[in-house]
DNA sequence: TCAAAATGTAATATATATGTTGCAAAAAGT
DNA sequence: ACTTTTTGCAACATATATATTACATTTTGA
């Protein structure tokens, strides 16, 4: 499923999918792969991410409907 | 470093690493090597394992003394 | 409209998370 | 002390996250 919560933070701060990849240090793909679901990303990635987006991993990556 | 909000709460829940692996599918190791420090887990085997220990990924995965 | 930027997608290559097996060491229970 | 359970660690195999390159499509701005 998408990451909605993902690419509306990052467009909130008005990055594009490669300034996010830039900052975190990855391929441009592979941010696009992560909101399009498609991708399983490692813990130390959605880390950066969050630390990038100004946002916790419960913001981004946790879905209290679907987990809870 | 070592990840020990994980270990006390697999231990709250008097889990064993063996416990915990099977509950969320991975093997022993895996989850000795996640307390340990020493790899970077995936972001399902995060979610996983918080829903198998009723925490959150921030519960054990954020730190926020050191991302903030 | 047109051009530029942003995003989607695909093929191939590489790094690393994870599995499996086995054994040693440590911890816990009796 | 002894046994059992738990944990650590190592070597090798496999699956998959991620990189790279390239091109197509969509979106945005002038």
């Amino acid at each position: 499923m998408k990451n909605m919560k993902l690419k509306l933070a990052r467009v909130e701060k008005d990055l594009s999918q490669e300034d996010l990849a830039k900052i975190v240090g990855v391929s441009r793909q592979t941010i696009g792969l992560i909101e399009s679901g498609k991708y399983n990303p490692s813990l130390s990635l959605c880390i950066n991410i969050c630390i990038a987006l100004s946002r916790t991993l419960n913001d981004l990556f946790w879905d209290a409907e679907i987990n809870n």
